[in-house]
DNA sequence: CTCTCAAATTGATGTATGTCAATGAAAGAG
DNA sequence: CTCTTTCATTGACATACATCAATTTGAGAG
């Protein structure tokens, strides 16, 4: 599996984007045929995706230019944890990029690499 | 949730496709925040594409016109229930479409379906 | 009808995942 | 330094899911 490590300007929680270069450059799904170790780590963008609460932050974020972690809990109706949990899939999947300012976190979508992934399933 | 039944000729196993609407009319991410009940529907989806074995099945059956269930089990190295489970799943989610012949069982890919929600990821 | 074959279903098992309370770590304010 | 605030991590728990052996269903063939 090939891993990009990319730092995103946090201390305690080093965030690393799986998959950078394989997504950018992998063919439309009926194109050809994937191989085992690009399925997984497709697979692994898409699990980000696959869940309600991940969907709805995701979507508030990309609404935005960015967006408080702190901003996240009430409308989501989850615990401080749990956001913390989510953000830190969705930006392993590259889906978001994090910045650290003071005590805050911010997060901005990250559009590219969410072209990539539908050029996957559309051509 | 809104449900959309459709026979797809089988008999035994009556797929139901999730979202047909939903999907097709749901805004791009970054567009509207979506709702509770949006972000369930599409997370099924993208649950369906969230499995390296169900994306290689759905790869090799997009690159075909259309594929026997009995093909898939060699080449995916998985018995044949869990063929037919994976199937099942890529059915309900839409992204594959059924068609019983004789003792067979034909799948084809539903390009527009994966249009629709390629178009969620990037308008 | 019986026999055969392909697919669907059931049941069991191990693993992965969403959730939160409790705790720890980091960055200011005083 | 201490106090406060925001986020990350840990641990525990319940649920969801992938997998296959065994069985059932359904559709021809003889």
């Amino acid at each position: 599996m090939i891993v990009n490590t990319k730092m995103v300007g946090m201390a305690q929680h080093k965030t690393i984007t799986v998959n950078a270069d394989v997504v950018a450059c992998c063919s439309p799904l009926a194109h050809v045929e994937m191989s085992e170790a690009e399925a997984s780590d497709i697979a692994q963008i898409f699990s980000a995706l696959s869940d309600p609460v991940r969907l709805r932050m995701l979507s508030m974020i990309a609404s935005e230019s960015e967006v408080c972690s702190c901003a996240l809990e009430e409308p989501l109706s989850k615990s401080q944890p749990t956001i913390s949990h989510h953000t830190r899939i969705l930006a392993e999947a590259g889906l978001i990029i994090g910045e650290r300012r003071g005590r805050w976190m911010w997060w901005r979508a990250a559009p590219d690499r969410m072209r990539d992934i539908a050029r996957i399933l559309s051509a």
